[in-house]
DNA sequence: GCCAACGTTGGC
DNA sequence: GCCAACGTTGGC
């Protein structure tokens, strides 16, 4: 899951423990949210920084429901077109794990490539999702190079 | 349904 | 700041 650090980071999330994640307004990456189970692992991932790339663990600790930023008209993620019948987005709590030992920058992610496989959506042309599936391979994979 | 215009994401 | 890639919007 990806977050600008500067918007919510890492230590924001240790900070908080717990912390639901608003704002998705993406569809492809909504049905991904709506595929998690409590207890699924989370890497958190920082972009539109300095560094982007693989900060910390997480972990999923709700089921999905709905957004509750949608119907809120102060919100910058409000959404006209929702309604509390008809929910248009949804998020999941997510739970502090813990900090990388080191961070991973994305440009030594992508020297694995190879390892992590063509389907490893992170590495795939023009992805821009803020969820993606990790499968459990890529994510032992990654986690090697801590 | 097509597609141009526009807005956003996010690496660099 | 630049720009490629992509999603959304809205006219027709």
């Amino acid at each position: 899951m990806k977050s600008e650090p500067g918007d919510f980071s890492i230590d924001d999330l240790q900070r908080v423990g717990t912390e639901p994640w608003t704002g998705v307004r993406n569809y492809q990456a909504r049905n991904f949210m709506r595929q998690m189970q409590v207890g699924d692992g989370v890497l958190f991932y920082h972009s539109n920084c300095e560094v982007p790339g693989v900060y910390g663990i997480a972990e999923v600790a709700s089921t999905p429901y709905p957004d509750p930023t949608q119907f809120q008209k102060t919100s910058k993620y409000y959404d006209p077109k929702a309604t509390h019948e008809q929910p248009r987005w949804e998020l999941v709590d997510v739970q502090f794990s813990r900090k990388l030992r080191r961070p991973l920058p994305l440009s030594e992610i992508r020297g694995h490539a190879d390892a992590l496989g063509e389907e490893f959506e992170l590495l795939r042309k023009g992805s821009r999702l803020s969820v993606m599936p990790v499968t459990g391979a890529q994510w032992k994979r990654l986690l090697s190079l801590e």
